[in-house]
DNA sequence: AACGTACCCTGCCGGC
DNA sequence: TGCCGGCAGGGTACGT
């Protein structure tokens, strides 16, 4: 589900709401058999959170005294802010505040807890990513060129929602090897996942349907409304779209066979 | 060694 | 109406 826009809304969200409010409690809930958070998460009891931050899809609590907490949404994870649980189910924790709670719920389980972080590719929204740095990680692999968008080493955040956008923007099919790509293409790809992600941010996220994402607040995001490949038919050219005959790093892709070379 | 695939899970949807 | 297969925005562990 969430991908870096959806990862740095709910970031914002936790910043406004809980940046240097102390945990007052953390709670495990007793029936579940979900393994148990890691112990750095019963740390954040009594701690002062200075800070949430994200890298790539991670998310990170940044508490005083303490490294910080890694969390990983994973397909289904979803943080919740509220005053009680009612409704809520899957809850794998909740840091109780003063006067509401923070429940993580994850139906499927693929969400991670406090686990150290992989070797991550830079961050595309930071100014030092460019045309040049992609084009140096695509030129080394032959794998499809949007597996290669989706792979946290190359560039960190891409999920297949915005990898598709990104391709569908640049013109370039998702079939494409990597390496292949001409110094134009690059540099229109490039170009086109940093605006996607812009976007995407600036619309808070893209919640597909309803039991999708929605952040801590239960908002939806509005970048469903700017989606032009992903889960449509037609495309916004007014294409008929296609997905490609073999999934691409085991997820479906489409794209329009006219506006995609 | 890089690349593809199976797998991890639950929930929902469409087809029969 | 109810069951069943297929699919879902994530990553990782293998096999080749």
């Amino acid at each position: 589900m969430p991908e870096l826009p959806e990862v740095e809304t709910t970031r914002r969200v936790l910043e406004d709401e809980l940046k240097g409010q102390v945990v007052a409690e953390v709670v495990v809930p007793k029936v579940t058999f979900y393994r148990p958070p890691p112990a750095s998460v019963r740390k954040l009891k009594a701690r002062r959170l200075n800070a949430f931050s994200r890298r790539g899809k991670y998310l990170l609590i940044e508490a005083e005294g303490l490294e910080p907490v890694s969390l990983h949404l994973g397909m289904s994870g979803r943080l919740y802010l509220s005053a009680d649980d009612a409704g809520l189910t899957h809850v794998r924790f909740a840091l109780r505040f003063k006067d509401r709670t923070l429940f993580f719920c994850d139906p499927r389980r693929f969400g991670r807890v406090g686990c150290e972080l992989p070797d991550f590719g830079p961050e595309p929204l930071s100014p030092d990513w460019d045309a040049a740095v992609l084009s140096r990680a695509l030129k080394a692999s032959r794998a499809p060129v949007k597996a290669a968008l989706m792979d946290q080493g190359v560039v960190a955040g891409l999920g297949n929602i915005y990898a598709t956008e990104a391709l569908f923007r640049a013109g370039v099919r998702p079939g494409r090897r990597a390496n292949t790509l001409k110094a134009e293409e690059t540099a229109k790809l490039a170009q086109a996942a940093r605006a996607v992600l812009e976007e995407g941010v600036r619309l808070g996220g893209c919640t597909l349907d309803d039991e999708a994402y929605l952040d801590p607040r239960g908002r939806p995001g509005r970048f469903q409304n700017a989606v032009a490949v992903y889960g449509r038919k037609v495309g916004a050219c007014g294409h008929a779209l296609r997905a490609t005959k073999k999934p691409i790093a085991g997820r479906t892709s489409m794209f329009c066979p006219e506006c995609q070379k």
